[in-house]
DNA sequence: ATAAATTTTTAGCCTCGACTAAAAAATATT
DNA sequence: AATATTTTTTAGTCGAGGCTAAAAATTTAT
């Protein structure tokens, strides 16, 4: 069954809600993100369990089910391998992509996309650190770890971000924060839980715990 | 001022009409192209004018604004170089592109497309032999043959084709014809105006005078 | 010059995906 | 347990972009 630019974005959102807890979704949830009110939201649910695309009983909040999670996990797809593409291929800083792979997620063309993985040698992740789904939908593993919680003088590598606006990552870009970074944290600041931090040995600088609890790290 | 993809595909559809005629377009031409019916046709050019994209009286047929020839020029800049992008980064053939080209043409970002350009090294045509209009909107001038309108025993080189329907280009491809491929006219049989070529020095094979004419070349 | 045929427009309707305002249900507070 | 607050749904509306059927204008044929 075909799918609407408005539907997949609505699964897409409901995915990544639902990444982030167990529970059902709720009507406001969605329509936060979604940027649109509670009232239409409540429209598309209906809509979408009509498909078959989520579990929906009014008052009761949402789920996908797997055919919908298929979908989203398709349009997560999608979007990351463009926003590899558009870093690696077209020379876009990590900050500026998000926009336009909001809108190449849409391209319809299983071959288009397989072809692209293939050329962008299967990533693994996109610029941000997020993981690239499979042609089979599958995920892969990433075990990951918020550089807020690292212990003092731990060696570690910049994976990832926990957050992916934009001015959050020209923050990170201005700080000398990229991806794949060597990082150290020297100090802890009791106060304010700030961190200073040596990149990739340099003279250690301060982090805000704000900025610290959305980096992500691999130990080593 | 924003355009929808709707929007866009009319004024292209316009464009491509008037590129072959000096008179007004009608409303039916457009339907047919844009898969619509006339009456869709009529309340769409009202709009188009009243944002000042195309000069439109009742009963008169329709010609495109400068303003609208300008966001014509960008749709068609954008399906090609995408198209040149398929074929040339993504492997595909040339009768596979058009389908996805007239998703990836609404895709709304002046910094991407100008990137895809460079990624591409400028190209002049698209995969099927059609200009490329630059940044700018200048299209680079072109002055192809037809292989129907070849004399006997003259060398040329296949350049594009006059119709782009993925049947067509598979025959091409079936007869050993692609872009840049060396022809020569060996005979034209004076019953059916049909040829016999001699492609890239091989044997000679028959091609209709249908399929002659829908060939662009250019001499030596 | 009329009549017939064709093209184009108008009028009214439909679906999608939004909205607001009001009603109803669920949840929190006293 | 009763009431207040918050969340969600319903009801009605709107614009975009389609449609059909009928009317009007234009073009062609007689
Ligand atoms: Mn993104
Ligand atoms: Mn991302
Ligand atoms: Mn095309
Ligand atoms: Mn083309």
């Amino acid at each position: 069954m075909a799918t609407s630019f408005a539907e997949e974005n609505y699964l897409k959102i409901i995915y990544r809600l639902s990444e982030s807890t167990l529970e059902d979704i709720s009507t406001n949830a969605v329509a936060e993100l979604t940027q649109t009110k509670a009232a239409s939201v409540t429209d598309m649910l209906r809509k979408l369990a009509e498909k078959g695309w989520v579990n929906y009983q009014k008052y009761q909040g949402v789920r996908l089910t797997e055919e919908g999670e298929k979908i989203a996990l398709s349009v997560v797809r999608k979007h990351r391998l463009w926003e590899v593409f558009l870093v690696e291929k077209m020379g876009f800083n990590w900050d500026e992509v998000h926009e336009i792979a909001e809108q190449l997620e849409h391209i319809e063309s299983e071959a288009l996309i397989n072809k692209l993985d293939e050329f962008l040698d299967f990533p693994k992740t996109d610029p941000h650190g997020d993981p690239i789904p499979n042609k089979e939908g599958i995920l892969p593993e990433l075990s990951y770890v918020l550089l807020s919680d690292l212990k003092e003088n731990k060696a570690c590598v910049l994976m990832g971000v926990a957050k992916d606006s934009a001015i959050f990552l020209q923050l990170l870009t201005r700080l000398n924060l990229s991806l794949g970074a060597k990082l150290m944290v020297k100090e802890i600041n009791p106060f304010d839980r700030s961190v200073s931090v040596s990149i990739n040995d340099s003279e250690p600088v301060f982090i805000s715990h704000e900025v610290a609890k959305n980096i992500l790290i691999k130990l080593g």
